[in-house]
DNA sequence: TGTACATCAGTGAACGCGCGTTCACTGATGTAC
DNA sequence: TGTACATCAGTGAACGCGCGTTCACTGATGTAC
């Protein structure tokens, strides 16, 4: 796409050298976007993609990781308003059904920025880093809709979240990873999981 | 570990060069084991564990990728074998709770080897590359152990099987990336999954 | 039995590359007097 | 109003590094005569 420089691109005026901070990110998400892995997107290719010298990026992050951590927490922020919007819609079973589409569909378009969000492990096992604040926050949707369902005889969301979270992570991934698998329909599976998990169907 | 040449490595004797085909294989293996990230395994690594130059890879695989590529197909191996130990001993759900057992025994305890089996997808859609035969073997065993449980009235084996699929997925991807997080015993998990799955408790 | 030779198993040096990061800098723009 | 100066936004050149891969080679070992 670019191979120097990008063309035509103008410092920043006076007082908005802040507004680099945003450009570098979004040039990260969409290196991210075209390629699918975060091994392409290194600190030389994302200068070269915003159009800037490397160098240029040190006054804006520490190092590269930065960058990736501050990807990290743009894109947890994003897949949650995502699911906040599609619960707002939406109640009692639909709602959590809801909730799944949004999380795949968000996977399914983004899976670039999806990618990254687990492949860097927290380090301090104890209290999350700040960037997974709104990933938490997702989560907590999940386990709140399922509780909000009534009339149900087994009541431990957090079991019945966890086991659909990590069938969300797997398809998200493993569809990504093995395309040419005879995949069921996205719908189908996800309401395969809800029936399990609320002991009725879904409609 | 090593930082040159390993020392007090012989020369295999005549005849029997091909024996280092298998230790460039466990070499990558052990590397993979330590780091948990298929990054570190370069091929300058892996001839470094292995103890020889690293121009004496080429006689044995084309390029990096294909000692990659060969550690796939040895992983899927060894886990499907562990899937058809565990399915072997048992019957009907407690078989299916077996095989996810194994699996997840598996990733748990080679989360390095198992996380490269998704890593690097496939590029040819359509027929999968002979490193997947394995561990297509392996999801065969989950369908047909679902097939085999009497008395159900939901007979869709391959929508249960990829339900389970996905979340054990999830579980050997998500429990590495997110240690810090309040999982669920993984028995229980498993337990949950397939009563969802087979719509009545295991025991 | 000796010896020339082919083959085998593996090496050392070198290549070009892209990476993250550092350093001293440049040119434009606003500001104090 | 002019001008010296400080600050801002960003640059170009260079560094050391490890990588994958190539090349011509070396020393040991078996084999044909």
């Amino acid at each position: 796409m670019s191979q120097e420089a990008k063309v035509g691109r103008v410092s920043n005026k006076r007082g908005f050298g802040a507004n680099l901070r945003e450009e570098i990110l979004s040039a990260a998400e969409r290196l991210l976007a075209a390629s699918g892995s975060s091994d392409v997107v290194t600190l030389r290719a994302i200068a070269r993609e915003t159009g800037i010298a490397a160098p240029s990026v040190y006054p804006h992050f520490s190092d590269r990781d930065a960058i990736l951590d501050a990807v990290v927490a743009r894109t947890f922020t994003a897949l949650a308003e995502e699911c906040r919007a599609a619960a707002a819609a939406s109640h009692g079973v639909a709602k959590v059904e809801a909730i799944c589409l949004a999380y795949l569909a968000f996977a399914r378009n983004s899976p670039g920025q999806y990618r990254i969000l687990f492949e860097r492990s927290p380090a301090n096992i104890a209290s999350p880093p700040h960037q997974y604040a709104e990933g938490i926050a997702a989560f907590a949707m999940l386990v709140d809709a399922l509780g909000d369902i009534a009339g149900r005889d087994v009541p431990d969301s957090m079991l019945e979240a966890q086991s659909i979270f990590v069938a969300l992570h797997g398809i998200a991934t493993l569809t990504v990873a093995l395309p040419g698998f005879p995949w069921a329909d996205q719908t189908v599976l996800v309401r395969t999981l809800i029936a399990k998990s609320v002991g009725r169907p879904t409609d």
